[in-house]
RNA sequence: GCACCCGUAGCUCAGCUGGAUAGAGCGCUGCCCUCCGAAGGCAGAGGCCAGGGGUUCGAAUCCCUUCGGGUGCGCCA
């Protein structure tokens, strides 16, 4: 069954046809533009439509009038629960509900469990999500933590709400960074021989992560490259090499809880014809021209020259000025190999289900790269794919107030994998969440591990302690079958009439809308601001049982009234579980 | 010079794709443990939503513009 909102929209629907039928209203109003949410203000009811506001044009009728007559005939549907309407301000129409139908909701989320807030709203839409993409040369860095996390997140929000995803994690592996890394690995490899190499030359990387690649590559291989010219070596080593820093990238990955469907390889990618193709179905819509750009102004390269270059026409898909194709070797740009890419993950290879959505998420150094690829996109596919690539902002690492210091010369930054070591996986994902993507975010040491409210894991986890606690109380006074989800949602839920339990079966309730929008919205972040809201209810409701005996949860003399107020514990708890599975945090049952 | 992101309480940030009297945490002030976990909760003070124009029934949200901060700007990926 559709949650709530969904169902009074479905009802205010339906209405609005049968209004037309009778000749009452115009035919052909489109209820898409109508809202149907919780007003914000509680004061103002249970549930608010904006439908006297935004269809009173088209309807040719006043705001205040459309909905008094929509809000009539909603009422006499008995199953909206309607006890109470009015027409409030410039012509919202607000609805109070019978505690019953917070209640039936509970005993919906209950019997759901972990599925509560499952949708179809992303049914038949497939996504490719590409996150992390971090280049093959090392291990991953903290920088990489932030988006890894929220790609993670957003695809399994996005599998939630009923989207077919697609994890994907796209190897860099074709440009000069790897060849680099594959002199590096030479240099170890010479090393492990036993020659004396000396520093790692500049230029090279210095990380001590190569040193066993180079140990095993001398194990392997022997010295039959002690001599050699590179090109004899190159490409062995680079290939070895890349598929070693893979290794410990998905080493990483894992330790973050971050998993991928696929990795696929920009190399293989452009070694298969893909580049020509793309570029081919570019050049068929005249996309494609030889020109002569102008400088930057204000900032022209110290060895700028005008000279004719291949050209995209992006400036007609909405970017600022054309892209250049070819570098002046004859070789391709990344943007060229790039639009192959979206071109393959789109629509461009029979291999792959293709996708209607591609969501790239990328750190904020990239912002300048975001209108070329989307017109590239749209060019592509003639606008029927979109792309929404997420930028994420700096992260910067404090203890205790203080910044870390990291140089990346001194060699001492800050790897993912000592963050994840230090503080673990669940504390790291969840604080990647606390902000909007494009905000940057303060991450503290000590104050991710501090157990106060302060700590928003801890606060959130706390909340789902104190529930698991009280249902292992409770066991002493009943049996497990008694505590069974379907028992509690067959509970005496009519008694649970308290404003404040109320108030928290209304947030539950909005859980399987929030996951629509935040899936819609692609803003992972909004799961872990829902959580916070949700454990604060739950606090508020726990410590309103200290003052008031009455509230408690377990309450010897009244079974009944226990049980029901239990399926409430059960429901958030429910409720946090299935928040914290979608950001990849295991609910903890107790605090130590 | 141009593009993109950000600017909301003293501080850190939400604000549900345009809704009603703009919210939360920290900090500040004052309260609540004989009681299911006080590792919490309640109440109060605190605002020209950076400034200025516009769009409409209605703007923190959309458009233009100014200011401030960040990121980037042909052969790096």
């Amino acid at each position: 069954m559709p949650h709530i909102f969904k169902r009074f929209h479905m009802a205010l629907s339906d209405v609005l046809s049968e209004l037309a039928e009778e000749g009452a209203l115009p035919a052909g109003l489109d209820p898409a533009k109508v809202t149907v949410e919780p007003p914000r203000d509680a004061s103002h009811g249970d549930i608010s439509t904006n439908v006297g506001m935004v269809l009173s044009k088209p309807a040719g009728m006043k705001p205040r009038g459309l909905a008094t007559l929509v809000g009539d005939r909603m009422r006499t549907l008995p199953a909206l629960g309607i006890v109470n309407l009015s027409i409030d301000g410039p012509g919202f129409l607000n609805f109070r509900l019978a505690p019953s139908m917070w209640q039936g909701e509970l005993a919906t989320g209950l019997r759901a469990g972990l599925a509560y807030g499952d949708s179809h709203v992303g049914q038949g839409v497939r996504v490719n999500v590409e996150y992390v993409s971090a280049n093959p040369t090392g291990p991953m860095h903290v920088g990489h933590c932030r988006g890894a996390v929220v790609g993670d997140v957003l695809a399994s929000l996005l599998a939630k709400a009923g989207f077919d995803v697609v994890r994907e994690y796209y190897i860099n592996d074709a440009g000069a960074q790897v060849d680099v890394l594959a002199r590096s690995a030479y240099h170890r490899y010479r090393e492990a021989l036993g020659d004396d190499m000396g520093a790692v030359p500049v230029g090279l990387y210095p990380g001590d992560y190569l040193v066993p690649l180079g140990q095993n590559l001398a194990q392997q291989y022997g010295d039959i490259w002690r001599e050699a010219d590179e090109a004899v070596w190159l490409e062995t080593i680079r290939r070895d090499a890349i598929a070693a820093m893979l290794v410990l990238i998905k080493e990483d990955l894992a330790a973050l809880g971050v998993r991928h469907d696929l990795f696929s390889s920009e190399r293989a990618m452009v070694e298969s014809g893909a580049v020509e193709a793309s570029l081919a179905a570019l050049e068929a819509r005249g996309l494609i021209y030889v020109g002569v750009l102008e400088p930057p102004k204000g900032k022209t390269p110290d060895e700028w020259e005008p000279r004719p270059q291949t050209l995209f026409r992006a400036t007609e898909f909405g970017d600022d000025v054309d892209r250049p194709l070819k570098k002046s070797d004859g070789s391709w740009t990344y943007f060229a190999n790039d639009i192959a890419y979206h071109y393959d993950k789109a629509i461009g290879n029979p291999d792959r289900a293709g996708a209607n959505i591609l969501i790239n998420i990328f750190g904020a150094d990239h912002g300048g790269y975001v209108k070329r690829m989307v017109a590239a996109v749209k060019a592509l596919t003639d606008g029927k794919v979109s792309l929404d690539i997420k930028l994420c902002q700096l992260v910067n690492l404090l203890d205790k107030g203080v910044p870390v210091k990291m140089s990346k010369r001194a060699g001492n930054f800050v790897t993912l994998r000592e963050v994840v070591d230090e503080v673990g996986a669940n504390a790291v994902r969840f604080i990647m969440l606390t902000r909007k993507n494009d905000v940057s975010l303060d991450f503290d040491f000590a104050k991710v591990q501090e157990q106060s409210k302060d700590n928003p894991v801890f606060y959130v986890q706390y909340a789902h302690a104190r529930a698991t606690s009280v249902m292992r109380n409770a066991v002493d006074s009943l049996s497990h079958d008694q505590l069974s989800p379907e028992h509690l949602a067959n509970s005496s839920l009519n008694r649970l009439t308290d404003e404040t339990e109320l108030g928290l079966m209304r947030t539950l309730a909005s859980w399987p809308r929030l996951v629509e929008a935040a899936a819609e919205a692609h803003e992972p972040h909004r799961i872990a601001f829902y959580l916070g809201e949700v454990a604060a209810g739950f606090h508020a409701l726990w410590n309103k049982g200290r003052d008031e005996a009455s509230l408690r949860f377990i309450l010897p003399d009244d079974p009944d009234l226990t049980v029901a107020r239990l399926a409430l514990v059960q429901g958030v708890k429910s409720v946090i579980a299935s928040g914290l599975a979608i950001l990849g945090v295991k609910p903890v049952e107790e605090m130590r």
